[in-house]
DNA sequence: CAAATTAGCTTAATCGATTAAAGTATAATT
DNA sequence: AATTATACTTTAATCGATTAAGCTAATTTG
């Protein structure tokens, strides 16, 4: 039994295919249909069920309602709930939404572009990975719309909506040290990436606003194709350093689920041995045996966010640069817990 | 920049539309393309970095080379991680899917199916939620080919891919029992679908293999809709009654979840108040303080098969009807330790 | 009443790619 | 030389929906 389309409503009705697209597209009245023959039209469509073609739509209009997103790491909650969001806020809004995921890899990432370019989607929300800068150069050029989610590149000017992340790590940096933890490390990846630097450049200021000399040996900067692996040699240094530190801030969800892993296996306790405080957000940060203060990250904002200047900007090509940043809040839990709390036990 | 087509490629050569599709889509042999003009048009294509317009090519052939991939809850990480899987194997064979979750709503589920019917998608994959059984029926009626996943109908003659559901919960049931433990719950979802019926099947039937008689407040059935409450109320009950159970078995992973969170709240000690076996898998039961054994279901498999199945019926959907049922591994933690074990300390 | 509107509908081009069918040289065969 | 085969190309229909432009008959207007 194939598809209802235009024609077979028309044959039935006895009209011409254009009376029907018009009558369907609420047209009668610009294109005075006769009102009969309107009702008549409406009733078969229904009978048949009608359901357009898109394809044919989308061919003729050039228009596919249709975002592609781009996601570096889909493993991650984090983005697997900001993926949730820009799907749910696309669909209200009449978009489809095609999710990639290119894990970290630029290569995965020029080819998922490439991909969705050839399915005519009528634009791109993208958590860029490291090395993609030539991607988001060539949409540019392009001028295919896109919006950057999460990160951005401070060089090339674009759409993006992102977190305050320096702003985020200087505070989680702040309230280790209010909560009187002095000797405090980060663990990062080692990247180029803006977003990383910046929470980079928030922790050291931290340290410096409050008079405590960073040392080079309590920054980890450990590679994501590696990472289970480099963290754990990362964390043996942590432990064994003479000027071993009392907290770590863990800057992305990956780093804190390997490290509290392997935390777990070494018996370090938290907080008591190891303060923690972690980016990134997921069901595991509550489970925890001591549950883990993270800074959340306006997730759904910046998920509607994204799909809204996308949508603004496939309305109106030419409206200006949209950029924001949003900031994140400190959720402190036990894992943080000031000296003062626990020492005394 | 307009993207180029077939006609500006067949424009810059010379010659006709027809010659430039043969060349491209390598039919040049069987159409004997003079080899000159063929290189001619290969290079221009290369030149002009040509695209073929998917759009078009699917009105065309009818075939869209996407899937629909429909998932009761992304939410779920066990669901979330399948759903990288079919993603991944189909594009591993020129697919594209287009994910949706109907979160365990047939409503929906019947908008989710009729968008991507009218996007052409060529087929379906489908983790049903309650009450879509009409849907499916109406998939068959339609002869749009599709696979049921992870769940099932077994009064509708279907394709799918799915856990052994019985055997699963019998074998979860069992370990506790050689574990030592006697007096063991199920908490499910209230729910007529078979792949939950089936979990509630396997346990009543391990502790009658055993000579546990069932006790009717050890089943627990909670709504999805309002779990997080539900759950609360569920283990209040538990705790207070008088057959107290020793042990529960989680029959999804947002049950274990929210009775894990609520464990902690009440300050319940895993496994020495309550031994825990749970369905799903994810990153918290590795991380709880006291590690959740698990049934692993054969994710991997699951979603490959599927798309194996699906795409086969593309290819001939003369074929015969395709089921398999896959077997769950328990994986044994600390959290369903053997009483004898911790009995002693 | 002739001319000009207007209402109501059809025609046909278009989006981009595919592919039978038909066309036109050129070469081979009888 | 006439016929046939071969090699290479073009034409045009098709997928399904949209829409500017054109057509016809009824109605209004001066």
């Amino acid at each position: 039994m194939k598809k209802t389309s235009l024609k077979d409503i028309a044959q039935k009705a006895g009209v011409s295919t254009a009376l029907v697209s018009y009558v369907l597209n609420g047209k009668e009245k610009e294109t005075r249909v006769g009102e009969a023959i309107a009702k008549k039209i409406r009733e078969i469509a229904k009978e048949l069920n009608y359901q357009p073609n898109h394809l044919a739509k989308s061919l003729r209009s050039g228009k596919t309602h249709t975002i592609g997103l781009i996601i570096a790491d889909i493993s991650n909650p984090f983005f697997a709930n900001i993926a949730r969001v820009v799907e749910d806020e696309a669909k209200r809004n009449g978009y489809t939404v095609i999710i990639g995921s290119c894990d970290e890899n630029a290569d995965k990432s020029w080819d998922m572009i490439n991909v969705l370019i050839n399915r005519q989607v009528d634009g791109f929300i993208i958590v860029s990975c490291e090395g993609s800068e030539n991607q988001v150069k060539y949409l540019k050029e392009r001028n295919i719309p896109f919006v950057l989610l999460d990160r951005h590149f401070p060089d090339i000017q674009t759409d993006f909506v992102a977190t305050n992340n320096y702003k985020a790590s200087y505070d989680a940096g702040l309230h280790l040290i209010r909560g009187g933890y002095e000797k405090i490390g980060l663990m990062a990846y080692k990247s180029n990436m803006y977003h990383m630097e910046e929470r980079i450049r928030g922790y050291k200021h931290a340290l410096a606003d409050n008079g405590i000399e960073f040392q080079k040996s309590w920054l980890k900067e450990v590679k994501f194709d590696a990472m289970e692996r480099e963290v754990k040699v990362a964390i043996d240094e942590i432990m064994k350093s003479e000027h071993r530190v009392e907290a770590i801030i863990f800057a992305t969800y990956g780093l804190a689920i390997n490290g509290l892993k392997y935390f777990n296996e070494l018996k370090v306790k938290v907080p008591s041995d190891l303060a923690i405080v972690s980016f990134g957000q997921a069901e595991v940060f509550d489970l925890y045996y001591c549950p883990i203060t993270f800074m959340r990250q306006p997730l759904e904002n910046l998920g509607k966010t994204a799909v809204e200047y996308l949508l603004k900007n496939l309305k109106n090509p030419e409206e200006g640069m949209k950029q924001i940043l949003m900031e994140a809040r400190l959720i402190p839990r036990e894992s943080s817990k000031a000296k003062s709390e626990w020492l005394v036990k």
